[in-house]
DNA sequence: TTTATTGCAGAACAAACGTTCTAATAAAGG
DNA sequence: CCTTTATTAGAACGTTTGTTCTGCAATAAA
């Protein structure tokens, strides 16, 4: 019984994600959603729920892919400089790629955190997660004597989400993918 | 001839600074300003022009206030590294201080720069800026032998940039005081 | 004290905002 | 076919936005 949507309920919020990464939430009004993404103003309420519920949905969609990749990106058995040095050109060149919007939840940090319980939620959650991902693939590597034995795992990792984050604003406003390749090189020094 | 103004018009520029600085610019309605500064909407516009110009003079004001800042507190003669830490443990006290609202050029840099001309163009004058007091600072202490000969003062000034940005937007959204000073000493260990 | 000029308060404005209502449309089951 | 249910397009809603207009108050010079 019943219609059929005429859109891929998925695929839209993709676009949508990807608006609010470029503009921000708040500089993105409904009118602008349903411009680019080609959707009814109804379409979007019936299937999202309002600005705020489809803005946060779509920050969890890109939290847990974020995390995903970062995962099985770091879910490999080479040398952990190699590694992280993979690791961090890949996150310039993506995040910092053409027109470079950055991050959406660094973006949402800034923007949102401070005054919505639910983002600031999330933005925990980034932290923490990304935090265990680096500490967990640097105690292997401690272990396999690749770092030495008085370095602190955890500390080295929130220093290395630390240091994403700057990436990310950095590729945002300034857009300087070459200089930020040199910065990851001198921030894994801190490996040994 | 006529009549005074019945504020301080230093002042309450620093108080919508601060506004802004806190909520950001789409997030800051005039009507939020007026009533937080106690000036009427009129005096607002005869003093300081519209919300854009006002933002953007808020914004020169903080930029050049925290670069004289910087250059005052590394212009001393003590081992770079003491001086390092020292200068970051105050930014983190300060950008962190209570409430965190960050720094509101790096919350500019997100919210702004990709969409605002004038803004972007801000940015940039603050990283070349800090990367430039930073980096003639590291080549004082090479030259006294402090820091090793192969290594490169402006990549470093440049790393040590980009780690300030990320301490900003985790103090914004994250206000984890105590790591951010782990992480400082960490980013340090590139003097060698 | 008058006059000229600036500052201020509040009403008023059009535009844009997020959201909802209304009516028409399309599909699937009977 | 008809009925039912869901989807859609677009008008409409009340608010809030940034900005301006209007009228009055205060100051300093003449």
């Amino acid at each position: 019984m019943s219609r059929t949507k005429e859109f891929d309920e998925a695929e839209v919020l993709d676009q949508a994600l990807e608006l609010f990464r470029v503009r921000g939430f708040k500089h993105t009004s409904f009118s602008d959603l349903t411009g680019e993404l080609g959707v009814s103003r109804q379409s979007l309420y019936d299937t999202y729920g309002d600005k705020q519920t489809l803005y946060q949905t779509a920050l969890k969609r890109y939290l847990d892919r974020s995390l995903d990749g970062m995962r099985r990106k770091l879910d490999d058995p080479a040398p952990v400089r190699e590694l992280f040095t993979g690791f961090f050109d890949a996150l310039i060149s993506g995040t910092c790629s053409n027109g470079s919007p950055g991050c959406l939840m660094v973006n949402s940090m800034v923007e949102l955190a401070p005054h919505d319980a639910a983002t600031r939620a999330l933005a925990h959650v980034h932290a923490r997660e990304i935090e265990g991902i680096f500490a967990s693939r640097l105690s292997v590597a401690q272990r396999k004597g690749e770092i030495a034995q008085d370095k602190d795992p955890v500390a080295l990792a929130r220093f290395l989400y630390h240091t994403m984050l700057g990436f990310a604003v950095a590729s945002r406003a300034l857009g300087d993918r070459e200089s930020l390749r040199v910065s990851a090189r001198l921030a894994l020094q801190v490996l040994g």
